[in-house]
DNA sequence: CCTGAACGCTTTTTT
DNA sequence: AGCGTTCAGG
């Protein structure tokens, strides 16, 4: 018998992890030993083999990014696109149920899901009652503490006094009570919900849970110790199917638990075989991805925990020695950058590609230095995970735009926008609206319309007022005849929208006023507004196409799951890393899940791998001294090269000299093998021959600073006076000569 | 309703 | 220190 395609160059235990289909399974898989292969083989396994119909098998992800790549890969394997999956995130899995039950639990199923602005605007609503001192207990730890509980699995008759915390005057519970009614009233949901519904139309009618019993033969689990409890809860129910074995395969790591401060809960992975009586598990152990070195020193440094499931992580491959990881210390958080930046430049100069270097920090207070760095020295660069676009104001006005739009009931988008641009609607105006809505039991929209009609409100108010409710009516009628695209600019136009930001003079006005072109087109991308919406409401990522080679700046818990040739990772010190706050609030716990988002940190490193820590750092106002993090002293000593012991030293000669070091220097070829400076010279002569004639005197364009004049011309480095931007030291390869 | 002043916070983030 | 948010007063 002739081994299929898909499961061919597998080591023996992904085999296993792909071929034991029946009965539950754990796979334990560490960094890099290729999980994502073994979870979209298995499933596509299922399918080839005829053991199920592609919609008996429930695939389940936390992000949408992870339920994109998955989806490809298998429909690569099946050579035809994969369609009818019940394959996507948590969330999104569950609206899709929810919409088939909604009115179990009070709902319609054209419930709306309501974003973060939504859930705090109607909490703001629900506690006026309670005379809640909002200076004392902020609205976002309430909405927090509601969180928790629906990440735990409890509806309000299930707090217990106990578990009622010490907040809001001990309101709490009575208030997520009252929230929860709110929300069925507006036929509503917010994202905890989604699976918090689900669980308990599970738990409470049989018939629906059969359905889905008979339905998903099989279950696939990625990033299982991620999983709160009621995601938790939402599959035990879903796997345990009675007479039945449960066919469900969970793959995950206990070492890279990370998200316990969002109601993760690692017990769950760690309490599979419980769970699941009979489980077999499967260790993932060997791994492709990273040098021995780099392995060494993630095994040492994860060692220091307690309470794991054991696994340690080999290399897979025989050339997998490579460099040591380097650990340096440097004076102080700039010559941190400028040290990275330095050896950036360099990596680049060998001919690495930026696409593959990645600089991963605890916080993003950090990302600053680097990129005021990384500007200065003209290497392109991407900060990930800023302001998303969903997120940015500018688009969520115009998506409460579209909801008023399709939904004249929808009162939060309504209320998100009706001041927006001003029109003289504030809390008072906004008080009378409600009364007046209730009264006619209606909803605001259509209130303020007859509000306006029977002459309630008057003046340029009025006016302002009565326009925007006609560009709300007028687009309706352009969206029956022209469609939704153009309705959409209808209203952003007519509505006077997108004039305030075109008339707004902040420097970012420009640029949300192109996001919003940009959102107008991505409509242009989906049959209807409505399934425009339901995508951004569930789906809140745009897959920014990075077109150019850039150096990536994230924080360590943006960077799992993914991998660089080249990792930095700097402020490695006591306060910072781990940071001062998790071991205060969470001790030991806390310290261990440091840990293990270092161990994520330098798994991340295929090739190369640099810690720094600096002597001292500015933290909000005045300059500390910092220790070196205890994680360097758990690095076994045999994988690591500790360089710069003398910070003061380091200190002399990163002020002594901005390129001293670097690929375009001649000075430091004493110290340099034969062989290394020659290929360093050749590098430099191709430099020449690819980069055009830069001298003094030549106009240039650079990426970041714009047109200006060389007036210094070095080897690497260039003095410029930009039109813009002033005098700035370059690279000339960053630069554009420009003919006149 | 809008403006400036005062206040207070400052880890990590998905859906 | 710096930013964003809230509050008091015009």
């Amino acid at each position: 018998m002739t081994t299929p395609s898909h499961l061919e160059r597998l080591n023996p235990e992904q085999l296993a992890a792909i071929e034991t289909t029946e009965g539950p399974l754990l796979v334990l898989a560490g960094a890099g030993t290729g999980k994502t292969r073994v979870l979209t083989t298995r499933f596509a396994h299922i399918l080839l083999s005829g053991r199920a119909k592609p919609w008996q098998v429930l695939a389940v992800t936390f992000t949408n990014k992870a339920a994109r790549e998955m989806r490809e890969r298998i429909s690569f394997i099946l050579g035809a696109p994969a369609e009818g999956l019940w394959l996507g995130t948590f969330h999104a899995l569950c609206a899709r149920m929810l919409r088939r039950h909604a009115e179990h639990v009070g709902l319609t199923s054209g419930f709306l899901i309501l974003d973060t602005d939504d859930q705090l605007r109607l909490l703001k609503q629900v506690i006026e009652p309670w005379r809640v001192d909002v200076k004392r207990w902020p609205l976002p730890g309430l909405m927090g503490i509601i969180q928790r509980w629906k990440d735990r699995g409890l509806t309000p008759d299930a707090i217990t006094p106990a578990e009622n915390v010490d907040y809001a005057d001990g309101h709490a519970r009575a208030i997520y009570a009252a929230y929860q009614t709110r929300l069925r009233e507006l036929n509503a949901c917010d994202f905890g919900d989604l699976m918090l519904h689900m669980v308990e139309i599970l738990r409470k009618h049989p018939d629906v849970l059969e359905q889905y019993h008979r339905m998903f033969r099989y279950i696939l689990v990625d990033e299982y110790q991620d999983t709160n409890t009621v995601q938790y809860l939402w599959l035990r129910l879903l796997a345990r199917r009675p007479g039945d074995v449960s066919n469900i395969c969970c793959v995950g790591d206990d070492d890279q638990s990370i998200y316990s401060w969002r109601g993760a809960e690692v017990e769950n992975i760690l309490r599979f075989e419980q769970d699941f009586p009979g489980a077999t598990i499967v260790r993932l152990e060997r791994n492709y991805r990273s040098t021995a070195h780099i392995l060494g020193a993630a095994a040492g440094l994860i060692s220091h925990n307690d309470g794991r499931l054991g696994k340690t992580l080999r290399p897979g491959r025989e050339d997998a020695d490579g460099e040591k990881v380097r650990v340096v210390g440097v004076w102080d958080s700039d010559a941190e950058a400028r040290e990275i930046c330095m050896r950036i430049e360099r990596l680049h100069g060998e001919g690495h590609p930026l696409g593959e270097i990645a600089i991963l920090v605890r916080a993003g207070f950090q990302t600053r230095a680097f990129e005021e760095r990384l500007v200065q020295t003209g290497i392109p660069y991407r900060i990930v995970g800023g302001v998303r676009f969903y997120e940015r104001a500018e688009i969520r006005d115009a998506l409460a735009y579209m909801r008023a739009l399709v939904n004249p009931a929808d009162d939060l988008a309504f209320e998100r926008i009706v001041n927006v641009p001003k029109r003289g609607v504030g809390t008072a105006a906004l008080q009378k609206m409600h009364v007046q809505a209730r009264a006619r039991q209606q909803p605001l929209a259509p209130t303020l319309a007859a509000m306006i009609e029977e002459k309630l409100i008057k003046g340029k108010s009025a006016d302002k007022q009565a326009e925007f409710i006609a560009a709300l009516s007028g687009a309706r009628a352009t969206l029956a005849k022209e469609g939704h695209v153009v309705a959409v600019e209808t209203l952003l136009e007519e509505s006077g929208y997108l004039d305030m930001w075109r008339n707004d003079t902040a420097p970012d006005a420009p640029g949300r006023v192109e996001n919003l072109h940009e959102l107008v087109r991505a409509l242009a991308d989906f049959p209807t507004l409505g399934e425009f919406l339901e995508h951004v409401s569930l789906v809140m990522d745009t897959e920014g196409a990075s077109e150019e080679q850039k150096v990536s700046v994230m924080t360590l818990h943006g960077a799992k799951g993914l991998e660089f040739d080249t990792v930095f990772l700097p402020g490695w010190e006591e306060g910072v890393f781990p940071s001062q706050r998790t071991l205060d609030e969470g001790g030991n716990k806390g310290l261990e899940e440091e840990r293990r988002l270092a161990y994520v940190g330098i798994t991340r490193a295929r090739h190369r791998l640099t810690i720094l820590h600096a002597s001292s750092r500015r933290i909000y106002a005045n300059w500390q001294e910092s220790m070196p993090s205890r994680f360097l002293d758990e690095l076994p000593d045999e994988h690591v090269e500790r360089e710069g012991e003398n910070a003061t030293r380091q200190a002399r000669r990163d002020h002594s000299g901005l390129f001293s070091s670097s690929v375009f220097s001649d000075d430091i070829s004493g110290s340099m093998s034969p062989l290394v400076a020659k290929r360093r010279k050749r590098m430099q002569e191709e430099l020449a021959a690819s980069t055009p004639q830069i001298k003094v005197g030549t106009r240039v364009f650079h990426q970041k600073f714009g047109y200006g004049v060389v007036i210094e011309a070095d080897r690497g480095a260039t003095e410029v006076s930009f039109e813009k931007s002033g005098i700035k030291r370059v690279m000339s390869s960053y630069l554009q000569p420009i003919a006149d």
